[in-house]
DNA sequence: AAAAAACTAGACTGGACCGTCTAGTCTAAT
DNA sequence: ATTAGACTAGACGGTCCAGTCTAGTTTTTT
C-alpha cells in the first residue's frame, strides 16, 4: 500500500509533495555518487538539498533506504536507453554500432561510472541492488541484442550458434580497456572520435568472429 | 634510506622484526579487503594480528600508509605471474589460450577481486596506487601479449596491425561478462570448467578477427 | 480564522573510530 | 644485573556522524 515502508505519510503524493522528495533525491544522488555511500553525510544531504535533516528522515527510513532509492532511481533513469530494443534496420553492422554507441555513451559517462563504482563499493552491503542493477542493465541489453542476433542468424545473414553468449562477448568487446581505466579513474570522459573508434573495432571484430562462410 | 616515510626506526629490518611487520600485513589485508578501506578498523587490525595497536602505528604511519602498503604487496604478488613473459610454443592458440587461464586464475581469483574493487572504491582517495595497478596489471600483461602478437605478425602467422590494441582486445573479451558479475558480487569465484569455456570463447573470437586470408 | 500538517534550525545522544598516551612486561645486549 | 628498546593492554581525547528531539515557523486544509 504505501510507497516506501515506514515514511509514507505525506497525505498527496503528488504535487509540491513530489517536487520536494525529488530535490531531496537529487541531491542525495549527487552527494553519494560523488563521495561514495561511507562518506556521504546526512548532513551534507540536507544542505545540498536546502531542506532540514527532519525532512528527510520524513520521505525516507533512514541512510540505506536513501541509498537504495537513489540508486534504483539511476538505474531505472539511466539504463531505460539501453534497454529499450533498437531499430533494426537491416544492415547488421550499423545497427550493430548503434546498439554500441547507445551503450557506451550511457556506461562511460560520468554518471554511469559513478553509479557503477558505488555498486561495486556496496554490493556487500546492498547484493539485492547489484542484483537490480545487472538485471535491468548489462543483462537486459544483451537479452535485446540476442534477439537481433538470433534474427540475422535465421535470415542466414550471420552465424550466431548462442546468441545470448554472443552478445555478452560483443558488449564485453566494447568496454574493452576503457571501461577498466574508467572504473579507476585514469581516464575522464572520453571524447567522441575515441568512442566511435572502439565501436569500430568492436563491431569489426564481431563481424568477423560471426561471419557465414 | 629508510623503507616507509618516517615509521621505519626497527634496528634489524631482518629476523623477527620482519615477521611481525608481515603478520601485520597479513592481517591488514584480510581485514581491508574483507570489508574496505572505510569499514575497516585499526583495532580490527590489531586483533586480526594479535598485535597492540601501537605496534602498528610503530610500522606503518597511519591507515593510510597501512593501506597502501598492504596495496603495492598484492600487486606485486598477485600479479607477478601475469607480468612474466609466456613460454611461447608455436601454436598460437595454445600460447593465447595459456596466457588467457593464467590471467583469468588472477584475476577472478577472490583475492584478485578484492583487491581491484577496493582499488574502485577509493580510487578518488588513492589516485596513484589505482595507476599503480593498472601499470603493474592490465598494462604489463598486454604489454607483454602485444610483443608475442607482433611477432606472429612478422612470422605471418597472424593479422595484427596494431599490436598493443588488439592485446587489450583480447583481455576485454576474456572478461567477458564473467568479470563484470564478479564485479557486483553476483557470481562466486568460478569452476574451471567455466574459466576454460570463456577461454575457448576469446581466443576463436581473436583468431577469426586476425586471421590471414 | 482556526486547526492540522509540513517544514526549519539546531541541539543532543550514543556510538564508532583514529591516533596518542600511560604504565607495565618481556627480551636481548652489555 | 642493568639498561634500552620492542611490545602489550587498555584508557583517553577529539572528531565525525546517524538518527532523535524540541521549539518555533510556514503552508495547507477545513
Amino acid at each position: 500500500m504505501a510507497r516506501s515502508s515506514t515514511a509514507a505519510k505525506h497525505g498527496a503524493e503528488n504535487g509540491a509533495a513530489r517536487s520536494k522528495r525529488d530535490s531531496i533525491l537529487d541531491a542525495a544522488t549527487r552527494v553519494f555518487l560523488g563521495c561514495g555511500y561511507g562518506d556521504a553525510s546526512m548532513d551534507a544531504v540536507a544542505r545540498e538539498a536546502g531542506v532540514a535533516k527532519q525532512t528527510i528522515y520524513s520521505y525516507f527510513d533512514g541512510k540505506d533506504a536513501l541509498f537504495e532509492a537513489i540508486v534504483r532511481d539511476k538505474c531505472d533513469q539511466l539504463l531505460e536507453p539501453i534497454g529499450l530494443p533498437e531499430a533494426r534496420g537491416n544492415d547488421p553492422e550499423t545497427a550493430l554500432a548503434r546498439t554500441a554507441r547507445r551503450f557506451l555513451d550511457v556506461v562511460l559517462a560520468p554518471e554511469g561510472m559513478a553509479l557503477f563504482r558505488a555498486l561495486v563499493a556496496e554490493c556487500g552491503r546492498f547484493p539485492n541492488l547489484a542484483e537490480a542493477f545487472y538485471r535491468s542493465g548489462p543483462l537486459l541489453a544483451a537479452g535485446n541484442l540476442a534477439d537481433y542476433l538470433a534474427e540475422l542468424d535465421r535470415k542466414g545473414i550471420l552465424k550466431v550458434d548462442d546468441p545470448l553468449r554472443a552478445a555478452r562477448l560483443f558488449f564485453a568487446l566494447l568496454r574493452g580497456d576503457l571501461y577498466i581505466r574508467r572504473l579507476l579513474d585514469l581516464d575522464s570522459e572520453p571524447k567522441a572520435a575515441e568512442v566511435e573508434r572502439a565501436v569500430a573495432d568492436a563491431v569489426r571484430v564481431f563481424l568477423a568472429a560471426h561471419a557465414r562462410r
